[in-house]
DNA sequence: GTCTATAACCGGATAGAC
DNA sequence: GTCTATCCGGTTATAGAC
């Protein structure tokens, strides 16, 4: 028998058990941290016993590790909405765009980033190293030909990128102050449209891209 | 005998393990978070005996609470930066440069609050609705008399507010990021000052304040 | 006011029956 | 593949000698 079949009954269980898991320890990861996180709640969110949640997952670095692995996959999703040679009010209205509605989809993702970041980068430091560091080099230097062809004004393309990242990752990492700051609910399908309208107003206007 | 004296050798004494037991909590607060954090590991960093530790402060919670006070003090400073009627160029640009000094001074305090944020607001839940909510709400209606007067454009005056804290805030709270994408090493004096300028303008531009 | 030793507890991980 | 019972290491907090 085969310990990970691909297919069958046992195959759904296990595929949806470990969904469960997954999801689950997303919320417990982002709420109270990597070591606030106890694999007993994980365990009791998904409804499973702990002990199998340790049978799936061996250990809780493992099932970190596989939470860390679902962001990088939105967060890359997201770096492709700027790969290309599109005219620079287009592309950096849909790069803001997308990275606004997945702080709007995903901010427990966006909250685990930020924190394995301020807590030393012990788990990401190879994709920063290896992944990131690349692609910001190239959209920096995209960023500097659109200045140099006269497309936007000549500012500091590299802050200019960490302040799209900064502004539109704030709506997920923060949501908590942002909630209680807006009479305690969550921002409605109008508030989102105006801050993204905002955002994207106020840098394509403070590069010289529009008006 | 007093059991706070003061004055005196004691006081003196006293005073300097509180400070720093204080210094070393931020560190060790910012770095792995309030679970993360052992009293263990901040009485080392301290140089004084864990014992002692709980001497000075009885439990954890009552350490983490003096933390976040050091932090609300700087939060304070930033917001009497915007806290007159100057024109919207010369306060705008005092107050973000003032956040940006504060990013990089204080940069362990920042982090906390990051995270106690993202962490749901246990702590300062308080704070955040009595203090920072009614102070939000006058800069709001400071930032729309300035669009009335014509000062600035018609922008979203709240989504600007949180752009200003999202963009400076990020030195701070993503400070390992932006070293290993600056090559390993800290922003110079120099990149810091380059920094400041390009988010200052950016902004300004952007709500039309300059140009 | 200092510090060693320890109590009391909790959480990650596993053994082993089903 | 599931789950109860348990081990073990680590953490907060304190007791009590100095």
């Amino acid at each position: 028998m085969r310990t990970k079949p691909r297919t069958g009954r046992k195959a759904a269980i296990r595929e949806e058990n470990e969904r469960a898991i997954v999801r689950a320890a997303e919320q417990v990861f982002a709420e109270h941290g990597y070591q606030g996180a106890t694999t007993g709640e994980i365990a009791e969110r998904a409804g499973v016993p702990k002990a199998n949640l340790h049978y799936y997952f061996p250990t809780k670095d493992d099932l970190y590790q596989e939470v860390l692995g679902r962001i990088f996959g939105f967060w890359q999703e997201a770096a492709d909405a700027l790969d290309d040679q599109d005219h620079p009010v287009e592309a950096l209205t849909r790069y803001i765009g997308k990275k606004m509605d997945i702080s709007r989809a995903e901010p427990l993702g966006s909250k685990i980033w930020a924190q394995e970041i301020m807590h030393g980068t012990p788990t990401v430091h190879e994709y920063l190293e290896k992944t990131l560091k690349g692609w910001t080099r190239s959209r920096v230097a995209m960023l500097e030909r659109w200045i140099a062809d006269g497309h936007i004004r000549a500012v500091n393309a590299r802050y200019l990128l960490y302040m799209i990242w900064a502004t539109t990752q704030h709506y997920a990492d923060f949501e908590g102050q942002i909630s209680i700051l807006n009479g305690g609910r969550p921002l409605s399908d109008a508030q989102w449209g105006e801050a993204k309208k905002t955002v994207t107003e106020i840098i394509l206007r403070g590069i010289g891209a529009i008006e």
